[in-house]
DNA sequence: CGGGTGATTGATTGTCGTCAAGCTTGGTGG
DNA sequence: CCACCAAGCTTGACGACAATCAATCACCCG
């Protein structure tokens, strides 16, 4: 079976490649605890990571394209996605700042990344990448968990799609999104992505989230602001919508 | 590029197990390939394995049970799935003979696994499995391809969630399980689970699957002589349905 | 042959999708 | 500084698809 693969091929790993200092550029959002994650891990390859930048809505790469590089979002949010040819589109995962994407897959991308925002990041080979697991366990046991923590979110993501309506798949959608942006304690979450990119991830229509979105402001479960922004006033009516898709 | 939805692989590890006449217990309807598969290597881990027999819709093991085997179904056929709290249940895959489950994940098991018909697996002590893969690298890479491949599956099960309707879902799904089980050539699909287990998986209800059986029959799309079996009389329609989730 | 389980079909309801306006916001240029 | 415009968001009216509720049917198995 093939997973209608585009046949469009050219790199885009040399594009945008600046000299800059990579260094300087510490991924934000990303805890500095004391046992290294997978992404510390890779700073040790940091002299082989290449910039990029890419602009709002730009690919990044397209699936089907060769996987040479291990990307690491810097700044900005990245959609994973596939388009398939009667216009319907599928957002699998979005990729924020300091997450790293194509860890996992195969020779080829399963899915094309594109730049939500404008987005910088640093393009590890993945060959180094794979010498670095073959030769240093530690290593290798970062990348087993990083996948299986990978896995799992995953599949908590079908059961949100299999399980839940439309309010319910929106408040697990924030949670997750204040979950991993930090943003739990402050209660307040940024959403880089447009109301349609949401709409394509949960499985539902862009009318139905703004629907979604109003009816829980009314509820005083959230304030929005304005458009890219959501401020939880209710995260316990909120964890109660998500249901077992909510952390706690 | 073609890729297998199937985590399945043909398995000789069961050959001789010592707690049972496993001679016998070669998993049906598993195509073979001659490179080794990650269930093939497991047989040097034969001796270690353990014969265990489970009744239909007997509980295999808990989600949050410590995860300390890995299992490989010999026959039957297992679901993972998940109970809500409301009643609602998830069923995030069905696991085949021949197939693994368990490999990845953490300490303790995300899912409940049932037996969804009599079950035979043998269950391999997790600790050997790592010790193995600590210091085989060939077998480091069959986990890992083994698992890229399970990621994709559970990917695309998500699109099949978020982006198909009912008759869709349904095509996908008897597309990929006649994939899994090498009934392509024969066009007879068996169908080990009940339609409410399907029902589950896809994110529908169980009238709902009877219905979308009932309306590809009349178009004459499948046949079904009976309710654990289905014919399929039009590929071409099938998978024009499946679009992307199908294999071709 | 009767009872039980699971599957099927029908009638009705409800949620979400579709279609069609408006509305906000941010950017641009006069 | 304001007018204008475009893109994206919001709201409303309506319809379609799947869920729900309720029988009825088919098939095992004792």
């Amino acid at each position: 079976m093939s997973v209608s693969f585009n046949t469009a091929c050219h790199d885009t790993a040399a594009r945008h490649s600046t000299a800059f200092p990579v260094t300087a550029l510490r991924p934000v959002n990303q805890p500095a605890t004391s046992a290294a994650s997978l992404p510390e891990h890779l700073a040790r390859l940091r002299d082989l990571g290449t910039v990029q930048r890419f602009s709002r809505n730009e690919p990044i790469f397209h699936e089907g394209d060769a996987a040479r590089h291990i990307l690491q979002i810097v700044s900005g949010t990245v959609r994973l996605c596939r388009h398939m040819p009667d216009g319907r589109r599928h957002v699998a995962e979005f990729v924020l700042a300091g997450d790293l994407c194509g860890v996992f897959g195969g020779a080829t991308q399963s899915f094309t990344a594109e730049a939500v925002t404008d987005v910088i990041v640093i393009a590890y080979p993945r060959a180094q990448f794979d010498r670095m697991s073959e030769s240093d366990p530690a290593f290798r046991a970062k990348v087993l968990s990083h996948l299986s923590t990978h896995l799992l979110s995953v599949q908590m993501h079908s059961f949100v799609l299999g399980c839940q309506n439309a309010r319910e798949r929106l408040a697990s959608f924030i949670l997750h999104l204040a979950e991993r942006t930090g943003a739990s304690r402050t209660g307040r979450v940024e959403l880089a992505m447009g109301r349609q990119d949401i709409a394509d991830h949960l499985g539902l229509t862009i009318e139905t989230i703004c629907r979604a979105i109003t009816a829980l402001k009314k509820e005083r479960v959230l304030d929005v602001p304005n458009t890219h922004q959501i401020v939880l006033r209710n995260v316990d009516a909120l964890s109660d919508l998500a249901g077992a898709a909510s952390l706690n």
